[in-house]
This record gives structure tokens, sequence and C-alpha cells, in this order.
DNA sequence: TATGAATTGGTATTTTCAATGCCTATTCAT
DNA sequence: ATGAATAGGCATTGAAAATACCAATTCATA
């Protein structure tokens, strides 16, 4: 189970923004951030700014910012906006070309889209504004650790480093 | 958020297995059902077979069988266990190479664990037993729908076919 | 007890597709 | 006009999927 790295970034870059709703901030400055080209930078906000999630600001002293105050952004809408088109399983994602032969009588699809709504609810649970990062950050807190019943592999969690 | 194919194919190879219990399977006939080449398989039937999932037997009359009575294997499980070393998000699957400039201080990883793990305990309510499947279908049941809050793409109901 | 057929196990190769990076054109503000 | 930003196309890279091939094992039977 992966969301893909546009998924990713995206999130990342927009906790960036959450973290300044107000100032025009660059993409430029976004994509150094993240350590990131710009132009790929770009594509992720371009797909975002069709979406109603930031605004574009283009010439000088033009940027993008939120669209909406982060508290209103809530996790899970946004996971789901980016992730797009990328359903959980290959018939999911394009029911056209399936070749599964099990088509028609398969009980595990309801299952695994049930799951897949409870990953998303459980997300919404929080919004833009409670995982909001400053540029410049302050090295103050980290990750809170909230315990996975099952194995799947989990990152330790990470030093603030020397 | 994707699963891989190799989870896919051996939940639903696991989905035929269920149906029938008792029987040794051979791999041959799995394979063609499910239209995949047997070697491919293969790969998936080794890695169940090494978590103790199923039970394989060599030479003339054999197959494969799972190791545990279906209403005992639960569908989150089953899914930690194939999807092993794929994180959510890279930095979750390969926390030493990660190259996330915002490690030490982010707080959406807290988050996006949380959310794996109501994805997998909504799995958990099913049982193999429920998503039981006869590798000669009696067309008599189809996935009953569960609605999705948020606009994932999700397949349409697709009819039984002509 | 040999022998052969059927089956799993392991390794290497090909193919496919997502992800990335780079380049150019276009638009807007000053 | 000029500078700063978006927008889109195209080539490259990389990882995963799928396939093919060979080796090892086991059972049934003569």
């Amino acid at each position: 189970m992966r969301l893909s790295n546009f998924t990713d970034y995206g999130l990342r870059m927009l906790m960036l923004l959450a973290a300044d709703p107000e100032r025009g901030t660059s993409s430029a400055e976004l994509a150094s951030t993240l350590a990131l080209s710009r132009n790929h930078l770009a594509k992720i906000i371009q797909h975002l700014s069709q979406a109603g999630m930031v605004e574009t600001k283009r010439g000088g002293n033009g940027g993008l910012r939120l669209a909406k105050p982060p508290q209103q952004v809530r996790l899970g809408a946004l996971v789901a906006l980016l992730e797009q088109d990328r359903g959980l399983v290959a018939c999911f994602a394009d029911p056209s070309a399936n070749g599964c032969t099990l088509s028609g009588q398969c009980r595990l699809k309801a299952r695994l889209r049930a799951g897949e709504a409870a990953f998303l609810a459980e997300l919404d649970r929080s919004t833009l504004a409670d995982i909001a990062l400053p540029l410049q950050p302050t090295a103050s807190d980290a990750s809170q650790a909230l315990p996975s019943t099952h194995a799947l592999p989990s990152a330790q969690v990470e030093s603030a480093g020397p």
C-alpha cells in the first residue's frame, strides 16, 4: 500500500504553505526547501490549483498560497484529491481494461473500499493546520507515535539530529 | 494509494483456496483460473508458504492448501503480510536513504500511520471465509457496495456479463 | 525398487509503466 | 519592455511486474 510520490510531495508542500497562509510563496522557494526540481513541483501545483486548493499569482511578487484557511482543509480530502485516479487495486483504477477473472462475484472489493474509506476518515480527523510546518523550523516538536496493530513497515522515530 | 499486484494476486488466490480448504490445489490450476503465468504465481505462493499461510506438497497429487481454517485468517493481517516492506510513503519504506528534508519535525507521518492502522483494522473485520470463491462460480452473489465518503476512484458495479 | 510424470523452488531476463528532470512557450505584473 | 511566474511537451531514468528457463523433490506405478 503506497501513496505516489506525487501525493507525498504535494502534502509536504501544503504543510509549508499552511504555516504561512497569507504570504504568496514562490514555487522556487518551496522546491528548494523540498529538495525537488521546480519544474516537477510545478506540475503538482498545477493540479492543486485546478482543484481550487491553492491560488497562484503570476508575475512580480507572485507566488502561491492556500485558497482556504488551513483549518478547513481535511487531510483525507487532500489525499483523495492528490491520488486522483490511482485505485487501490488495478480493477478499481481501470474497470474497463480489467483482466480480473473473478469480476462479478468478487466479495473482496467491497471490503477494500470499506478499508479505504476508513483510511480517509481517519485522516479527516486532522486538518492542514495540524501539520503546518514553518519554512525555518524551530526543531521543537517531533511526530508523536501512534501505535499500529499490524506489522507493516514503520519508520523508526528519527532523532532530531545532533 | 495502491496495493501491489503481488498483493492483489495473492488475495485472489487465497479466495480460491479458501473455498476448498481440504483439497490440494495445483498452482497450475490456480494460475490458469487467475489468467497468470504459473511461475509468477509461484513466487507469491513461496512467500505465503514461508510465512506459514499455505502448505505446499510436491510430487504427484501435490498442490497447496491453506495452513489454517479460513475463518481464522483476517484480511488485514493478510494485506500486511503481502505488502511486506512497501511503506505508505518513501520515508516509511526506507528510512535510511530518505531524502525528506522535513524529517524530525514532520507531523504528517503519525497521521498516515494512524490511517494505515484504520485501514487494516477495517479489513480485519472480515476473514478469508467471508470472501471465499469456488473455482467454478455459482454466479449467485456479487459484491455488496459499501459507500465511500470521498471521491477516490471507485469501480462501478460491474454487470455479470451477457 | 527403479522409473517417469507431476509438482514446487529458485534464478535470470524481458517488458512495462510510473516518476523524474529538462527545455521551451506563454502569461501576467510592474 | 522586462522580469517572474505558470503551462505544457519530451526525453531519460528507475523500479516493479511479468515471463521464461532450469533445478530439486515427491508420488504413483510397473
